[in-house]
DNA sequence: CATTTTTTTGTCCATCGGTACAATACTTTT
DNA sequence: AAAAGTATTGTACCGATGGACAAAAAAATG
């Protein structure tokens, strides 16, 4: 595995070589076309083009981790919803940049823990009332379907696909398509595009 | 370290057995005794006062991953409020469960990408709204696009099949196609499943 | 217990969706 | 003028999707 680094500023690559052994430094258009799969590339958002960037990276099967010196809730927010890993200051010291590698090369995610605790205090309540809210438009659809049905719709709603919503529910995908041409049956829809659209709103409360 | 294994249903154990090496299955009141500082506590939602134990667990220094059936924004985030560092499917795979144990091991927190970005969202969301007026959120994805991006992004966002923005936009069907490889890149979404759900919020303004 | 509903699974097949290779022409930027 | 980005279309391939026939077991209802 291997460590990029891409940055307008060339002075902090000491910083990496401190931390990592394999340390490579260059252009995002070197970086694209030689990190292989599982590399881990470090992107500072002081490139310009970098949220154009990051889908392309992690297309090529490695890992990103956004770089910023002024760590920004909205900035992060972007870039894991682009696909990046992690989200760290830039100056963050070795001993945690070693962590962040570990973690992210490992399916996890990481983030700043004042913004874990932000989210945690704050967003819980406003999850809970959301789903309090409008969840009753759609439960006359929902209120149509038989148990197992729901399940699938909910499923199918998130955007998994019958493949997932099988090893979810512990069934095979044939059964899940049995399912899925009852609920478009009685619902009137004519696909799972459809279905989303309809029940839009409760995926949009319950997410997984 | 050992891991721990709190659930009603003994059938699982078999799972992590393949997983790890010192397993220890048992009963609430044997784990709270028995762990120690570092362990790794996996811990079912079938058990019926799982919340009640999450912080018991903890102040015992061990660390605790909760497991539903079922994930859930809400229950992953009572799960990580009362101290778990980490929420995942009860059937994940082995290899991702070994995954979790070095990420949580190593001070990291788990919930899986998607559910952190929702979830940042979220909250993110209800922050802006106080400051600024409505869902920018969603025109900053489509800006990512080029004009004609947009349109055929907009089209699949209300349902459309390939041929039908074909036929609406004039254009031919592979042409649709060659923009919605674009699009799913720049957007790093894997579908236009995907797709219409980060555009949904968009596709709701139009239609009402 | 008989009937109905629900849940489950099977094979076959036509269509759709998405990627992997392209190539060509037009526009914009440098 | 050269380079880069955008828009367009082509063929081929493969996995995902959904319907057309099924059938059978389990659960609920009478």
């Amino acid at each position: 595995m291997k460590h990029w680094f891409i940055t307008v500023d060339g002075s902090l690559k000491g910083r990496w070589k401190k931390a990592f052994e394999n340390v490579g430094s260059s252009g995002p258009e070197t970086v694209l076309q030689s990190a292989k799969p599982n590399d881990l590339v470090w992107l500072s958002t002081t490139v310009k083009n970098w949220p154009q960037l990051v889908p392309l990276i992690v297309a090529e099967g490695a890992v990103v981790v956004v770089l910023s010196y002024a760590p920004d809730d909205r900035e992060a927010l972007k870039a894991l919803d682009l696909g990046a890993r992690g989200y760290v200051h830039t100056l963050a010291a070795p001993e945690v940049l070693k962590q962040v590698a570990l973690v992210v090369t490992n399916q996890g995610v990481w983030v700043g823990q004042e913004l874990l605790a932000k989210v945690l205090g704050g967003s819980f309540k406003t999850l809970q009332q959301r789903n309090q809210g409008g969840s009753f438009q759609n439960s006359e659809y929902l209120s149509l379907l038989t148990e197992r049905e729901r399940g699938v719709a909910l499923a199918v709603a998130q955007g998994a696909t019958n493949k997932e919503v099988a090893r979810l529910l512990d069934i095979t995908e044939r059964t899940v398509k049995a399912h899925l041409s009852a609920i478009f049956k009685k619902l009137a829809v004519r696909d799972r595009l459809q279905l989303i659209l309809k029940l839009a709103p409760v995926a949009e409360q319950m997410s997984s």
